[in-house]
DNA sequence: CGGGATAAACATT
DNA sequence: AATGTTTATCCCG
């Protein structure tokens, strides 16, 4: 048995509990354990029920150490923290390469459900010392609520066991295939057809683990690489270093979803930029991110007819590959049809991508309603790269990477009006919900 | 059906 | 070859 996680209803899930308005950004705070104690008011509240709903099943792991590291385990009952946002970075030699270190996650023990607390440290300090949850290797995972905001730390840094080194995911791949075998349960190697389908329980989407990944991220932000060696500490997808398929799943999940965007960053003079991928300023935000399938709805739309058509199928859609680099995720076309002349887009500055990738109309369950959190500028600066520190600084200003024509849910701006850059979009609304109709 | 996982075609670098 | 983007399917609640 092999599972990989599967979970339904995850959207509108959030991953945090923050009210907070504003970012832990970099930098921070935190370093304590916070005890985010999640005040109630907040509508991004998770509850455990809520939470639940992700699993189908009560969870119960055995206990799974993982790798080198030597996790605390963590009984299973309890719950993992997602842990807060990092904040610095610490300078990781190569790091931004592949620069996600494993870090452990103090077993919080008894950490009620809905109070989902967390944890600690962040780390701004160590980096390594982050506890990152490594929480779905195997594990159920509860409630990973995020909290991005920290109150008053009041632990010192946790003590945290030592962590693990980073692993880059071919590390981990090659020194530690028998760590794996412990494993049961990993993800499996996914059979050829598709699905697996007994996935553990517990296991949150694609989605909500890059986003947690991310979180955990110095800046919120990660190399693709990075992300794939998160996966493989902390998730059991990675388990199986043939296997591809979650690799594609991830990339997949970074394009399609909204919650994350593609920034490039130059690293030096001569030096071809990296690409990072990070979490929007909204998925910050609001702490959590809403579900990939968004894009669907244009397929819709798009191909009118019924969907009685499946056959042969994949045809060579012409507009498939690409665009676009350099910015980072836009949606390009308007039209997801054909049309791809719009489709590239200018570079990103630095300071904002935010073009929106926006979801469907309509699709969003009600219950996403995301708060809008007035924040304020954000600001980061991750010292990874040795000569460089690239700092950054995301003006945040209103504009929303988001959801450019829609807002239902989630983000009402207030100030509705300027968000609104995407220049594929045009003013307004976007282009989704008139594309229906043409 | 909506939502998530996957596979895969195709584009860019 | 690694990344990214899109489509298309499958399957489950």
């Amino acid at each position: 048995m092999d599972f990989s996680f599967h979970s339904h209803h995850f959207d509108g899930v959030q991953i945090s509990g923050q009210e907070s308005n504003d970012i832990p950004s970099l930098e921070a705070p935190s370093q304590g354990n916070g005890d985010f104690t999640m005040n109630a008011p907040t509508f991004n509240h998770f509850s455990l029920p809520d939470w639940a709903r992700w699993r189908s099943q009560p969870a119960h792991m055995p206990p799974r150490q993982f790798e080198d590291c030597n996790f605390p385990h963590v009984a299973d009952t309890e719950t993992y923290d997602l842990g807060s946002f990092a904040q610095e970075p610490i300078g990781d030699p190569n790091g931004y390469l592949n620069s996600y270190r494993t870090h452990v996650t103090p077993a919080i023990a008894g950490t009620t459900l809905e109070t989902l607390a967390p944890q600690t440290g962040d780390g701004h300090a160590n980096w390594s010392l982050l506890q990152p949850s490594h929480a779905f290797k195997g594990q159920p995972y509860s409630v990973p609520q995020l909290e991005p905001y920290q109150p008053p730390p009041d632990s010192p840094s946790s003590p945290l066991s030592e962590v693990s080194s980073y692993h880059s995911p071919q590390s981990l791949a090659a020194s530690s295939p028998a760590t794996m075998n412990q494993s049961t349960d990993r993800l499996s190697p996914r059979s050829s057809t598709g699905d697996n389908r007994e996935e553990r329980p517990g296991h949150p989407p694609y989605s909500v683990l890059i986003y947690q990944a991310l979180k955990d991220a110095p800046g919120h932000k990660l190399q693709l690489q990075s992300i794939y060696s998160w996966f493989e500490a902390n998730t059991d997808k990675g388990a199986d270093p043939n296997a591809k398929g979650w690799q594609n799943s991830i990339r997949h999940n970074l394009s399609m979803n909204a919650g994350f965007e593609a920034v490039k960053e130059e690293v030096g003079p001569g030096k071809k930029a990296v690409n990072f991928w990070r979490l929007t300023p909204e998925a910050i935000h609001s702490g959590g991110i809403q579900s990939t399938t968004r894009y669907r709805k244009l397929q819709h739309q798009k191909k009118g007819m019924g969907s009685g058509h499946r056959g042969p199928t994949h045809q060579p859609s012409q507009s498939k590959g690409v665009h676009a680099t350099k910015v980072v995720k836009s949606r390009s076309t308007n039209s997801p049809r054909n049309e791809r002349a719009e489709a590239y887009h200018h570079q990103i500055p630095t300071t904002n991508p935010s073009l929106g990738h926006e979801y469907g109309p309509t699709s969003l369950p009600v219950m996403q309603r995301y708060m809008q959190h007035p924040m304020g500028p954000v600001v980061g600066c991750h010292p990874m790269i040795p000569g460089n520190n690239t700092v950054f600084i995301d003006t945040m200003e209103p504009v929303s990477a988001f959801d450019v024509g829609h807002s239902h849910d989630w983000y009402a701006p207030e100030s509705g009006s300027n968000r609104a850059q995407d220049p594929l979009e045009g003013p307004g609304r976007s282009s989704w919900d008139l594309e229906k109709e043409i």
